[in-house]
DNA sequence: TATTGATCATGC
DNA sequence: GCATGATCAATA
């Protein structure tokens, strides 16, 4: 938390400049350039192993693309499904529980209008999921985890979920991903992965921070 | 214009 | 291919 904090309401350029990382000109080709950024700063281990960032205290490091209001610019990845075993899968030890019980989120300014370099690191936030929080994930979790355990993951769309969403998670629309029907036979599908809408996050700084006046889910 | 579906980079 | 880090951009 002390490094998150001394490195709030400081740019990403000066960030980069002091780390020796230069900054690309927008993040068309750099989409996680501010997550990787961040990972540097705060010292998590910054590989692609499935665990926390910050393994030791079991915190996982988000950045979050922010308006200059401090709302939620985009929905926040959680983790990819395991399409064939999700519907065996009890909430309290599913991927995306697992993941969520401590995140460490970092606003940063998201709007594209900005220069990469100049935009400014929010409040850090150590955050875990209030009862009421962790009812919403669990029954959207469930109504997606059963679906995709009858073997229709095909029908489910970005519309599904108040609070948690499915949608691809792929290089492009032509990837492809083991799934297992109904009948235990395998096909070939697009993966995917949960995410949590912009509403949630929304709500989960507004009961921060002094923000405008929102409306949760 | 908010949101969904598509996409980009990197490591192993 | 699948995990990590996400944002882009077409469209409803």
């Amino acid at each position: 938390m002390s490094r998150a904090r001394a490195v709030s309401g400081q740019r990403l350029g000066d960030l980069g400049a002091a780390h020796g990382v230069s900054v690309p000109p927008d993040l068309r080709r750099a989409k996680g350039w501010v997550g990787n950024l961040m990972e540097r700063l705060l010292g998590a281990t910054a590989t692609s192993r499935s665990v926390p960032d910050f393994e030791k205290i079991g915190v996982e490091l988000k950045t979050l693309p922010v308006s200059s209001r401090g709302v939620p610019l985009e929905s926040t990845f959680v983790c990819t499904i395991p399409l064939g075993e999700v519907g065996d899968v009890e909430w309290e030890e599913s991927r995306v529980f697992r993941k969520i019980r401590r995140v460490l989120w970092m606003p940063v300014q998201g709007e594209r209008q900005i220069p990469v370099g100049e935009r400014m690191v929010g409040a850090p936030l150590l955050w875990s999921p209030s009862d009421a929080q962790c009812a919403q994930l669990r029954f959207d979790w469930e109504e997606l985890a059963g679906v995709i355990g009858r073997g229709d993951v095909e029908s489910i769309t970005g519309h599904l979920g108040v609070v948690l969403q499915v949608r691809p998670k792929a290089a492009n629309a032509a990837s492809r991903r083991r799934g297992v029907d109904q009948d235990g036979a395998n096909f070939a599908t697009l993966p995917r992965g949960f995410y949590l809408r912009s509403s949630f996050t929304r709500g989960i700084l507004a009961d921060n921070f002094s923000l405008p006046e929102v409306r949760r889910p």
